[in-house]
DNA sequence: AGGAATAGTGAGTGATTACTCACTCTTGTA
DNA sequence: TACAAGAGTGAGTAATCACTCACTATTCCT
C-alpha cells in the first residue's frame, strides 16, 4: 500500500542514478562550475558571467540549457535534498523492521556513519541547499513533502517498533526524532563544517554519539 | 585573572546596553527595515534602495551613516552576535559554580528557557547572522572568538564542576558541549523556526528536552 | 553526402545596482 | 541672532546584472 502513494518518491530516487544522462562536457563543466561559485558566494551574489568563466564556456551556453538563473540553482540543490532523505525509502530500511534481533545501537550507527560520509562527499551541495532553502519556495516545499513523506511513513513506523520492542523510551516519537536528528546534526556540522581539521576516530565518534543519544550524559547515581 | 584577558568582553556587551546612545529616528528606521529585507531577501539579493523606501528615507541617507551596504549589515549582525553568547559571561553563571547543591538540571533548564525566549525575540537578527556568517569573514571571526573565549573559560569549568560532583558523567567536555548545543538548538530551530505554530507546553517542552540530554531515550532495561 | 536539429557563441540591451555629491534643512551653542 | 556642524535629500553615474539573438559549429539520422 505504501508502494502506490510513493512511486513519485522512488521514481524520483531513480532518475537520480542516471543524472548523467544525456549531458554534454560544457554542461558538466557548467555545473560543476555553478557549484563552486554558488556555494562560495551564494546564489544572489553569484553571477552567470563568472560561472561561465570558471567552466571555460560563454555566457549564452548557459541560458542554452537554463531558462534562468534560478533554473540552474533548482537543478542543482533539487536533487540533493531528494538525496539527502534517499536512504529512509531504501529497501532495506523498511525489511529492517522485519528483523527483531536487530538491535537499536547498530541502526543508529549504521544511519549516521552512511549520513556522515555523504555530507562529507557533499559539503558544497548541502551548503547550498541549506543556504538557499530559506529564499526558494519551491525548494522549501520540496524539502518538507520529502521529510514529512518519509517521516510519517518510515522512521515514525521504525521508531514505534522499537519502543514495542523494549529498547526505546515510551515517548511521544517525534520527540525521538527530533532528538535523533539533532544530535546527528549537530555532530556532523560540527566535524564537516566547522572543524574539519579536528582530528577525531570515526568509528569511536559515531559510537560515543550513539551512546549519549541512548543513555544521555547524567552521571551514574543520578 | 580572568578579568584581565576578558575586559574586552565585558566592555563589548556593556555598550551594547546603550546601544541606543545617539541615534537619529531616521537612523532608527533605517535598521528596522535593514533587519526587515535583510532577513526577507538575504544580504546579497537586499537593494539598498528598497531599505530606504521602506524606512521612508531617501537613498542617500543611508550612506551618510554607514560607509557601505556591507556596513549596514556588521552594524546589525555583530551585536547579535554577541548577544547571543551574553548570558554565559554574566556573574550568575561564574557564581553558580560555588552553590554545589544546584542541580545539573535545573541549570540546564535555565540556559534553554532563556535562549529560547532570546530566539523568540530575535528570530529576524539571528536569521541574519546565521545566513551571513559563511560568507563575511569578519562575522565569522568574532562568532569563533566569542565562542572559543567564552566556552573554554566558562562553560567548560562549570562542566568539569558538575563531572566532579557526579551529576555528569567523565566524558570529554567538549563531547557534552556538542551535545548539550545540539539538543538545544534542535529544539529551538523546531520551535521557533521550523514549525513556530506547533503548540506546545513551553514549560514541559524544556523539561523533556534537558531529560532526554541527561538520561537519553533508551529503554529501561537497556 | 545532405540536411535538420541541437550545441555553442559573444556582442548587445535595458534594467538595476551601490554609491556620490552639491545642495538644503535642522539643531545646538555662544 | 548668527553660524557652524551635522542630518537629510535625490538626481546623477559608472558598473554590473541576467538574459537575448542572430549567427556559426557540431552532431546525428537517413
Amino acid at each position: 500500500m505504501t508502494d502506490e502513494k510513493e512511486q513519485w518518491l522512488v521514481d524520483l530516487l531513480r532518475r537520480l542514478e542516471d543524472d548523467d544522462g544525456k549531458k554534454t562536457e560544457k554542461q558538466i563543466r557548467i555545473i560543476e562550475a555553478a557549484v563552486e561559485v554558488f556555494s562560495e558566494k551564494g546564489f544572489a551574489a553569484a553571477s552567470t558571467s563568472e560561472i561561465a568563466q570558471r567552466a571555460g564556456v560563454a555566457e549564452g551556453t548557459i541560458f542554452r540549457h537554463y531558462k534562468t538563473k534560478k533554473d540552474l540553482l533548482l537543478s542543482i540543490a533539487g536533487p540533493v535534498a531528494a538525496k539527502l532523505f534517499a536512504p529512509f525509502l531504501m529497501r532495506d530500511f523498511a525489511r529492517l523492521l522485519e528483523l527483531p534481533y536487530d538491535r537499536v545501537e547498530d541502526f543508529l550507527r549504521a544511519i549516521l556513519r552512511d549520513r556522515l560520509e555523504f555530507a562529507r562527499k557533499n559539503m558544497k551541495l548541502i551548503k547550498i541547499l541549506v543556504h538557499e532553502v530559506p529564499f526558494q519556495p519551491e525548494l522549501l516545499a520540496q524539502v518538507k513533502e520529502l521529510f514529512t513523506h518519509i517521516v510519517v511513513t518510515r522512521v515514525e513506523k521504525a521508531v514505534k517498533h522499537f519502543q514495542a520492542q523494549g529498547a526505546l523510551k515510551e515517548i511521544p516519537p517525534w520527540r525521538v526524532i527530533r532528538s535523533t536528528v539533532s544530535q546527528f546534526v549537530g555532530m556532523i556540522v560540527f566535524h564537516v563544517f566547522l572543524a574539519p581539521d579536528f582530528p577525531f576516530d570515526e568509528e569511536e565518534e559515531i559510537e560515543r554519539t550513539v551512546d549519549i543519544l541512548l543513555h544521555g550524559i547524567a552521571g551514574r547515581p543520578s
